[in-house]
Order: structure tokens, then sequence, then C-alpha cells
DNA sequence: GGTGAATGTGCTATCGCTGTCATATGGTCG
DNA sequence: CGACCATATGACAGCGATAGCACATTCACC
């Protein structure tokens, strides 16, 4: 027989509605009464049934995380990120993949929200720019913030760190190490930060005076596979480049990997650059040159945002780094 | 306003327990009925609410996973193989990380179940051997499943692979491969996989009559910075293994990683195996010769045990696989 | 044609909690 | 000292579904 507020209510000698005013820590109740309940609750070692309070109040004490992301690195950092948020605010966390390119998305989405109720929900890239979900959404008017979202949106809270500048900087220390033909690898097409860090690299570029060639630029998908084949291709050139900087880390991997089996030495013959400074960038050898990306800080704050809604939306941005191990270094020879 | 079971009901025209009989499949409703409720929640795009399902039912559309696992790629594996089946089933997936060692456990474990109303848990490892937790779980009668436990447990269904046999299988391929001093690098110490694969590299010695050398084994936490430490321990002895053997790819890497510091080629000066076969095997360079751990299939098969749990417990076992790739080769010279 | 079993449907209580409203007490202030 | 407000507590309805039972209807078989 399970432990429901009712026991709690005789036990602390009083009734279930002020039970759940101290559960609730709402105002108005005396100390001593509270004291009473408190102990009552301990005793009886009580949690409250969520799907009672979820039926019968306004609130769920659950939220959502979506994601659609192929770096497990990633996502790990990501749920554990609002998962420690959450667990501050006694809030359950629903941990939902999803499909981006599925017909049902939408359905989908709003399938969850009716059957769980969440009290609102957090998009990580790319789910952050499903149109249908974001519609989905709003139309049910369920508080979410955004992590790292490709686009702008005044209607609700996000948190991002600035991928443009991010990969300008990456491009630039290439650049101040003398390297002059760095080769690029796009992340996934799905998300709005290949974009934006593709821009970065030619925004660099452009200010040092090197000419950008489109040779160089080779599409990725945020893979080991994509960025060993990106290599392959980019090392095959004649004129191949000195340097490679991938739009993640996972591709960085797979262009070391390739430069590996090739006998080419890092960073004395190439250098390579990854993008997040996920654990990866230091399980691979050499350790990568990346943008640490303050995934679970972004995630946690994500999360801190979407309790705090009621203040208003909010758009912050998160500090990036440039890291430098050593599969960079300054250009060699020639 | 939510859409809920009476708009339904109304919509086809029966009363709301008749839709509540389609919803649950249940027997004794007319093929004309439940086509026209059938067709009355599409139109409408009803999804049951589950908390009002929990509160009135027996069950509660929702299980748990409960992990405490540092390695991201294995829990991510994990949680998709057990989402694959619950989204089969149509069934809620509660991802939990917790803390073996907290001494709240069992209170954190009992909360989220009063709390969640789950209808049953699966248990990876190391959960899976925490005393507190299997108490707990059986005081309330809640049905779980236990993936790669340590020890035996009559009560309850578990999947595994035989991780004596495959550490076994690793070792004899190293014996094979000329390698007579072979460094061990163990596991976490709270995982029971640890010992058993530690054990199946002394049988493999023993079988062929390779002296075992307490030197060459080597305590780490399945994580790259303990292997690291380990590799840098063994390849200081007077006289270092010509293989080292980790027991996980993570601490695989960070040996990798040492030998590239130390300016060792692997593996032709030093050959290099792991364990699991996460993706991480092939970020690495060159990609390890580990034991294909089918940890996705695991948690899925585990989803479906628990699902089947009314036809009584099962043990399963599935199969490991040597996946020999370039990290290992036959020792030269001496 | 009568009888019991199988099939099909609806009424109503109920799950465990929160929201709303009613009620009681004590303090402040003109 | 009465009016009013802040504080403190409880009674009761109701959230949205399922369970249990009552009540038809159909069917098979003697």
């Amino acid at each position: 027989m399970r432990t429901t507020i009712k026991d709690v209510s005789i036990a602390a000698g009083v009734s279930i509605k002020t039970v759940s005013r101290v559960l609730n820590k709402e105002k108005y109740v005396k100390e001593e009464t509270r004291k009473k309940v408190e102990e009552a609750v301990a005793a009886l070692n009580f949690s409250p049934s969520l799907a009672a309070r979820t039926l019968a109040g306004r609130r769920s004490f659950q939220i959502a995380l979506l994601y659609d992301n192929h770096s497990p690195y990633y996502i790990h950092q990501i749920q554990d990120g609002v998962w420690g948020r959450c667990r501050e605010q006694g809030v359950r966390l629903l941990a939902q993949p999803t499909d981006v390119d599925s017909a049902t998305l939408a359905q989908d989405v709003g399938g969850l929200i009716d059957e769980t109720h969440v009290d609102g929900v957090i998009l990580s890239s790319p789910v952050t720019d499903a149109a249908p979900v974001l519609e989905e959404l709003e139309r049910r008017g369920i508080p979410f913030v955004r992590i790292s979202p490709g686009t702008n949106h005044a209607l609700t809270s996000s948190v991002f760190m600035d991928d443009v500048q991010a990969a300008d900087d990456m491009t630039t220390h290439l650049i101040n190490e003398g390297h002059r033909r760095i080769g690029f690898v796009v992340g996934h097409p799905n998300h709005m930060a290949s974009d934006q860090r593709l821009f970065g690299y030619r925004r660099a570029l452009d200010r040092a005076g090197v000419p950008f060639e489109p040779n160089l630029v080779r599409q990725g998908a945020f893979d080991f596979a994509s960025g060993a084949d990106a290599a392959e291709t980019l090392l095959d050139l004649p004129e191949p480049p000195s340097a490679i900087f991938a739009s993640n880390d996972d591709m960085a991997a797979g262009v070391l990997a390739v430069a590996h089996r090739r006998g080419i030495a890092v960073p004395d013959d190439l250098s390579v650059a990854g993008f997040d400074d996920t654990d990866l960038a230091q399980l691979v050898w050499p350790p990568l040159t990346t943008i640490r990306q303050p995934t679970r800080e972004l995630a946690y704050t994500a999360a801190s945002l979407l309790f705090a809604m009621g203040d208003g939306v909010e758009h912050r941005r998160l500090q990036h780094d440039l890291v430098v191990r050593s599969s960079t270094a300054r250009r060699k020879g020639r």
C-alpha cells in the first residue's frame, strides 16, 4: 500500500491541504505546523505522486529535453547539464531523442506534451530550428528554451555561443601560425552552426587577406567518417593544405586518422583543429587544438532560464575559449 | 483546453469507457465501434494523459533506466537500445543518473518510484550490483532487469555477455600473436565486470603456460586518464610489456596516447587492445583491436525481458566478438 | 424455445493530489 | 471598539483516466 498525503496528514494531525501547502512551500503555514508536517513526511518517507500532482495542479514537475544529435559526447554533456539544474529544482527530466527529418515530428512532440503535461521544453540543436516543433510549442503555449539555436527568436529564451567569432578565432590562430592554405570541413547541413562556423572561417581569411579557395572547403556531417572522407580529398589535392580545421572534434578525429594512415606527421606536416572540446579532443593523439564550447554550462543555463521564464525572455551568450593543444603548430618549411 | 477522453467519446458517440477499451486494446469491442473510436482519436489528435492513466490504473506506461557509468559512449548506446524497445512498446523512458556511492541511494530510488509509479526498472552496471537498490526494488515488488550484472540473482531477469571468456579470447589472441609479457589494465573496482575480465586474462595465461606477473597488472577506473597512468608505469618497467590489454576502450585510448607521446610505434613496438568496441575504438589511431560487446542489443533485450517479465525470469547471454583491427600485431624482434 | 456462456457497452466510484472558497484568529488603527 | 487586513487552516470539488460491476444483446446447444 502506497503512502499518501492522507497518511502524512493523519500522522501530523493536520488536514491534507496543510500537508499540500508544506509540500509546495506555500506561505501562511505556522512554523510549528510546518515542522510537524516535515517530520511526518520524513518519518513516513513520503514522496508525493507526480501523477496526482500533475492531474490536480497546474504543474507537472517535469520538463523534456529534445535532441537529435549524433555526437554522444555532446548530448551526454547536454543531458548532464540540464539534469544538474533539474535536480536542484526538484524537477524530473524526460530526455527524448527525436528525428528532425521525420514527417510526424510535430505530432510526436505534441503527443509527448499531451501525455506528460511537461511544464517546459529544452531544445538542443538541430531541434532548435525545426519549424514544426517551434510552431507546435507555441501553439500550445509551452515555455521553451533553445540551446545554440541557429536563428533568432524573440519570443523565447536561448543560450548560445558566438560560433562565427569562435571559428574566426581558430582560423586567425592558424593564420598567425603561418598557415595560408587551411582546409575547412563544414558541419552537418541541418545545423545552423555549420554555416556560422564556415562564415567565421571566411571572415578571418578575408581580414587577413588570405584568398578564399572553394577547393579547400569540404562538406561533412559532424561524424568521424565524414571527417575522414573530407581529409582524404583535401590531402589528395595537388597542393594540399598545411592545416585542416574541422567543424567539430569527431570530424577532426577523422582527419587525424587519415593523416596517421598516410604517415603524415601531426602537427609537424599538418595541423589539425577541432571544435567543441568534447572529451574526445583529449582521447585522440595528439590532443586536439579546439574551441572549448561550454556545453554543460549552456545546458545548465538553459534549464535555469526555463525555470525563470516568468521573469521574461533572455538571450544569454556564453564565453568560448581557444584551447591550444599539440595537434597544431607553426607551419614548417616552404 | 486539453482534448480529453470525453471529447473523443462524444465525437465517436460512445461512452468514455469504450474509448478507454479501444485505447487499451481490450477485447469485447465491436470492430465497427473500434473503428469509429480510432477515427475520432485521429481526428482530434488525442493523446491520453499519462498522469490520469497512472492515477486511475495499475500501469504508468513508464519505466526507468538507472545508470552510473562514466563512459559517455557506453551509456549512450544503452539509452539508445532501451529507448528503441520502449518506443515500440509505447512506453516512456526515464533515464536517471545515480550515484552508487551515495548514502541516500536507496532513498533516491525509492523516491523516484513513489513519484513516478514506474512499471519497471532497468539497471545498468554498476547499479546492477548496488545492494540498497536491489533491496528497495524487491521490497516494493517492482520488476526489474539487470544489464551485465556482476552477480547472479535468481529472482529477476538479466542480460549479459561472458566477460571472462571475452577477456580470455583477447588474451589468447595476443599470446597467439607471440606476446608473452602482456600488460593488463583493470577496470573500475565498482564494476564486477572488472574482476571477471581480469580473471579471463589470468585464465588464458594459465592455459597457455605463460607465468602471471602481478607487476604487469595495474588498477584503472575505466577512464582515459587512468589508462594513461597505467601505461606510464607499465612502460617504465625495466622489462616493459610488448602488449597492453585495457579493460575498456577509453583506457586503451589512454594507453595509445602515452605510446604516441613516447614515440613508441603501435602496433610495431607495442600492441594495444581495448574492450567494448564503443565508437571510440574507431575514432583513435590506430583503430583498436577490441571485444565487440553488443551494448545496444543488450539494452534492447533488457527492455524486452522487462516487458515480458510476466512470462517468467530469464537470463540471456549475448554473443561477443573479437574484433581485430590495427592496434595489435605479431610481436616483433627479440 | 429456454438457458447459459460469450460478447458488447455504459454507469459510477475512485486514484492522490491541488484549487477555490469558507472560516477562524489575532493585530493594527482611527 | 469595530473595521479591516494579514495570517492560518480545513472542507470539498474535480483533474482525466481505469476498474468493477450491471446490464444488454447475440449465439450455441439441447
